[in-house]
DNA sequence: CGCCATATTGAACACAATCAACGCGTGTGG
DNA sequence: CCACACGCGTTGATTGTGTTCAATATGGCG
C-alpha cells in the first residue's frame, strides 16, 4: 500500500456515494486522512494485523477474504466506492479478515481513535458511522439469505443485480460494466464452482436477461434490470 | 412482549457475559432500561418496525430471521444471553429482520438515542458498543465461511461446537445442553434440509463425537469438545 | 389411549461438483 | 512474424452429496 499524501483539509473530495460524502463532510478536518493507492492483489489490511484505522474506499473494488484456522478461505464480502472497511477489527484489536484490492484504487485511512474523539463532539457523525456498520451487517445477512435460498443461476443473477445497483448508487451506469473478478473468484464468493458460474452465465444469456459485449466474457450488458430481477424470482420459485 | 418494569438503577444485574456485564456497568443509570419477557415464538421486533431501541438478551435464546421481498426466509443468526440485538435498524430507521424468541427469556431494551447521548459522555461505552457491532459482523462472516466451505455433517458439528462454546462463555456447562430448535429450524439456519440435519446428527453419534441423553433427541452430550472440532477438520478435508 | 408434531431412516432423484477436453486471446521467445 | 505456452472461460460426461418423497418411529399432551 503506497501512501499518497496526508492532507488536511482535503482537496475537493470526489464523491463516493451520497452517504459517505455526507459523512466525510461531517468529519471535515477533524480527522486527518491518509490516502493510499492499492493495486489489484494488494491488501489494505490482513487478518491478524493490529487494528488502528477504518478505511473508506474512494475508488476501485475490493474483496474481504475470511480464512479459518484450518485453511479454508472464502470471499465474504465485496466493496465498492464509498464503502467503509475495517469494522471487524474493533472487537479484538486486530483484523479478522484480509481486504484485498480487485483493481487499482484509492483508500482513505482514518485513525479509529481520532475518529471516535470526533464522534464525541458530533452526534451526526457518530450515528452516521453506526449506520455504516449497520449497513455492513445487513449486507452480510442478505448474502446469507441468497446463498441458502437461491439456486446457482439465481445467485449469479443476484450478484450481477447487486453489482449493477452498486454502480448506480455511485452515479455510474449500471446497465453495462466490466466484471473485475475471474469466474473462480465469483464462484468462491457465491459458494459454487467456477464451472457453475460459467454455466449460469450462459444460462442468463440464453434467457436473454444479460449479454456479453465486446471481446472477453467480462463485459456485461443488462438490457433490463427488472427482467433480471424477475429471473431471480422465477428461478427461486422453481425449487419450491 | 410483556413490559416487566422500568427500573433505575438496576437491581443487581445477573451477568450475561463479561463483555456485556462490563458494558452495562458503564451505562449505569444514564440510560433507562425497560425489561421485557418474551415467550417462545414471540418477537422482540419484526422487519419493517420503526427502529428506536437496541436490545440486550438477558436470558433465553433467539433467532434472527431475514425475509426477502419474494417470500424466501432464512434464519441468519442466533443469539444467546448477553448478546446485543437490533443494530440492523440503525441504517434506515426500521428493522430489516425479525428477532424471535426460541425460548422464554428476558430482553432489556435501551433507547438508542439516549444510549448515543450516553456514548457522547463516555468513550469506553462508545467503543464497547462498537465492539458489539464488530462482533456481530464477525459472526456473520464465520457463518458464511462454514456455510460455503463445509459439508453437511461438519456444519452441524460446528453448529453444536458454537452452541457449546457460547454456553461456556456464559459460565454454563457446555458439555451437556438442550437444543432449543427443531431439526427444521437448525436446517434452515445451516442451509440444509431437516433430513440432512437428522442424518448428520446420526453420523456424529456413530462417530462417537456426540451422544443423546435421556428421552427425546434434543439433549446433546459432547464427551470431548476437541474431538468434535477434530471431526469438523477431518470432514472438511474430506472434500478437498 | 390416541392424536399430532417431531425425528429417523430408506429409496429415487436432481443439482451442482468434479474431471476432462477444447477454444480463445494474450504475451513471449525463437 | 509465427509458434507456442499460459491463463481464462466454456462446455460435455460422470460422479456424488444432499434434496425430495415416502414410510416408519417416538414422544408430548389432550
Amino acid at each position: 500500500m503506497v501512501p499518497l499524501s496526508l492532507v488536511r483539509p482535503l482537496p475537493a473530495p470526489p464523491p463516493g456515494n451520497s452517504r459517505t460524502r455526507g459523512l466525510l463532510g461531517l468529519i471535515g478536518d477533524q480527522v486527518p486522512v491518509r490516502r493510499h493507492v492499492v493495486h489489484a492483489g494488494e491488501a489494505v489490511y490482513r487478518a491478524g494485523e493490529p487494528f488502528a484505522h477504518l478505511y473508506v474506499l474512494h475508488s476501485g473494488f475490493l474483496k474481504i477474504v475470511s480464512t479459518s484456522p484450518d485453511g479454508r478461505f472464502h470471499v465474504v464480502g465485496l466493496h465498492f466506492r464509498g464503502d467503509w472497511l475495517g469494522f471487524d477489527g474493533i472487537e479484538c484489536g486486530h483484523h479478522g479478515c484480509d481486504a484485498v484490492a480487485l483493481d487499482t484504487g484509492e483508500v482513505w485511512a482514518l485513525h479509529y481513535g481520532t475518529l471516535v474523539q470526533a464522534c464525541m463532539c458530533d452526534v451526526r457523525l457518530l450515528v452516521g458511522l453506526h449506520a455504516e456498520m449497520s449497513r455492513a451487517l445487513g449486507r452480510g445477512r442478505e448474502s446469507l439469505l441468497s446463498l441458502c435460498t437461491l439456486p446457482a443461476a439465481a445467485r449469479v443473477a443476484e450478484f450481477l443485480c447487486d453489482w449493477a445497483q452498486s454502480l448506480v448508487g455511485q452515479g455510474q451506469r449500471g446497465d453495462q460494466f466490466v466484471l473485475r473478478m475471474s469466474r473462480a473468484e465469483i464462484g468462491n464468493y457465491l459458494g459454487m464452482s467456477l464451472e457453475s458460474v460459467s454455466r449460469s452465465m450462459s444460462a442468463l444469456v440464453r434467457a436473454r436477461v444479460i449479454r456479453f459485449t465486446g471481446t472477453g466474457r467480462r463485459n456485461v450488458l443488462i438490457p433490463d434490470l427488472d427482467l433480471l430481477c424477475a429471473f431471480i424470482r422465477d428461478d427461486a420459485a422453481q425449487g419450491s
